[in-house]
DNA sequence: ATACTGTCTAAGCAGTGCTTAGATTGCTTG
DNA sequence: CAAGCAATCTAAGCACTGCTTAGACAGTAT
């Protein structure tokens, strides 16, 4: 089934450059025999990843919908893993990117952190490939600093913004409220997607809703 | 690497038979060539899941260290992600159990929700395996209508406290509250284990900690 | 032109999920 | 109690996967 899938995608010969896209400058850097293959790798990964097909995603697969042989790959990244790993920092940092434009829409504490969460869910919801990389298994149990510090970036943003407001909290604590307002949204986005629980709320609730708890969460807040 | 850990474990065939266990009415049903092969083959399935190695769970290897041959679990369970759901179902309908006895150890509502915050938070640190299994995304993508029941039971004892205690509020509010307090659990179990946000909070420091949040969110509680 | 580096191919290994055909076992029924 | 039956397992094999090795090429640099 899953190969069956996977065949008809690859029976459109005529889409493997996903992007040429912006009509490099000249020639030289990257234009070898396919066109830079790292990055077109990545896309397909991605566009796989974000689809329901995604726990069954193949190097060959997608070595084979770009034309090129199963071993091509493995000259750019060392394994499947590697990857994955690769477009879960990519992810983290536009995640990251993400943050800082929304810290600066307003200037109130309550206002950003609305942003952050709202810049979170959309985030989320946008780039589910990117977001589906980050939270792979296969991903964390490869343990990469790379990646540790790409998360660390969109971490400690928050955690500063909450120990700013808050001097009184410690740094420890700070971090919790961090992870308890990344786990919340999180498992928010993961239950809502799919699973047995998958009461999908429409998305202005979701966004509201998430707004409320963690606002309300953050507001009164004696220790 | 996955290859050769898994060679390891199997290389201690003392304990194919895991849990004879009960001593079944006379004999009859399962006790032929193996010994409920169904049974242990969830058993040893359950051991692989609760490890770190967990992703890369095999069929073939389950039947392997079981010493039967790679084609005698299809006899039992359908295919690989058959026996997952099977495990998941489990998961839930034990979960239930343990929710019930926490409902019943308080009268008093919020007692209730703390208990019952408790018992998910134990389940799911103890039983790691089943756990897993309930959160596999194969498992999710099957969609079994008896997976979505059994997740429902332990959906609905809360929703049904909440929505008993608030008779304010509609039945969807009541949902979605619920949702929002198992995202909550579940995003904490699942970033606090693994993954690059791992700041792992001492067991009681995590319990202290989503008990007092879900109060919180839950105490003033406007609409 | 020559050598070199980077990029890809061809072929193959070991592992996986799953299927088919047949052997073996234990229960059941004439 | 034998014969038949159904459940259980084995042996062999297909198509797929990740990954490796050896070598063919193309473009760059000397």
């Amino acid at each position: 089934m899953s190969a069956q899938a996977a065949k008809k995608r690859t029976s459109t010969p005529t889409k493997p450059t996903v992007a040429k896209s912006t009509a490099p400058r000249t020639r030289s850097a990257p234009a070898y025999h396919h066109g830079d293959l790292p990055k077109t790798l990545k896309l397909a990964a991605l566009e796989v990843l974000s689809g329901p097909e995604a726990h069954l995603l193949s190097f060959r697969d997608l070595a084979r919908r770009l034309g090129v042989t199963t071993a091509a790959p493995y000259h750019h990244f060392k394994d499947r893993t590697t990857l994955l790993v690769a477009l879960a920092i990519d992810g983290y940092k536009l995640l990251y990117d993400d943050f800082l434009q929304a810290a600066q829409e307003s200037e109130q504490y309550a206002d950003r952190i609305r942003s952050l969460t709202l810049a979170y869910l959309g985030f989320a919801r946008r780039e589910r490939g990117y977001y589906a990389a980050m939270f792979l298994p296969e991903v964390s149990a490869a343990s990469s600093p790379e990646l540790k510090s790409a998360a660390n970036l969109s971490f400690d943003l928050i955690r500063d913004l909450i120990a700013e407001h808050r001097p009184d909290l410690t740094r420890e604590q700070a971090s919790e409220r961090t992870v308890s307002i990344w786990s919340f949204l999180h498992g928010m986005i993961v239950l809502s997607a799919a699973g047995p629980l998958s009461r999908r709320l429409p998305r202005k609730e979701q966004d509201r809703f998430a707004v409320e708890s963690i606002e309300r969460w953050l507001g009164s807040d004696p220790a």
